[in-house]
DNA sequence: CATGGGATTGACT
DNA sequence: GTCAATCCCATGC
């Protein structure tokens, strides 16, 4: 018999408006979604202006405006020349803070994304999905998340996040967060334990 | 205006 | 394990 599937809610700006570090690991088992391709997060990291890995420490300037900006905006940046990484503006507006989301779970539109990242064809799950959003420049390109969705809203746009299933719990670990070379001692990086979807073990 | 550094990834030894 | 690709933007002259 079929049952019938609801939608969890969109998380509203109330949600970002918190502590940056409470969001992140919160975020975990929330499931992001862009134009029919979404993913449950399975890997955070927090970013805050008071420490000098979080591009906001130096202050207001053309790049970094938009992690001042409302909480559930969009903060999409280049990294490496390459890739493009997805993040969500947290704190009450003025102050620079953010959520860098680095690894989902794939869940809808698999297909689509594994055409995205060079896997097309392989009409089965295998063992390559766990390869599709492993790390934040992957799923920005599995779910077609480009820089001109910088500044939008996780509320209103095209990029939202909704909240997990209820009822379900994560058992969430800390670790430093990766690839930084400033504030490396800061256990700020949040995984679901145990995932298989991870950009690195947790 | 010139330069240099990444919140990464995939290919290769 | 090593390493190059490639571009936005911060900084300095």
């Amino acid at each position: 018999m079929a049952v019938l599937q609801t939608a969890t809610p969109v998380l509203v700006a109330e949600f970002y408006a918190r502590p940056v570090l409470e969001v992140a690991r919160e975020l975990i088992g929330c499931v992001v979604e862009h134009r029919g391709c979404s993913g449950t997060i399975v890997e955070t990291e927090a970013y805050h202006e008071s420490e000098p890995a979080c591009h906001a420490f130096i202050g207001v300037t053309p790049r970094t405006r938009t992690l001042f900006e409302e909480p559930g905006t969009v903060y999409v940046y280049r990294s490496y020349g390459i890739h493009t990484l997805l993040n969500a503006v947290c704190e009450p507006a003025g102050v620079g803070a953010a959520v860098l989301i680095r690894a989902l779970e794939p869940l809808e539109g698999v297909e689509t994304m594994r055409a995205r990242r060079g896997m097309a064809g392989r009409r089965r799950e295998s063992r390559h999905d766990r390869s599709l959003c492993s790390g934040p420049g992957k799923l920005t390109q599995a779910l077609g998340i480009e820089m001109s969705e910088n500044g939008t809203s996780l509320i209103d746009g095209s990029v939202s996040i909704r909240s997990g299933e209820p009822g379900t719990r994560w058992q969430v670990a800390a670790s430093a967060r990766i690839g930084i070379t400033k504030a490396v001692d800061l256990r700020w990086r949040f995984c679901a334990a145990g995932s298989r979807h991870l950009s690195r073990p947790g």
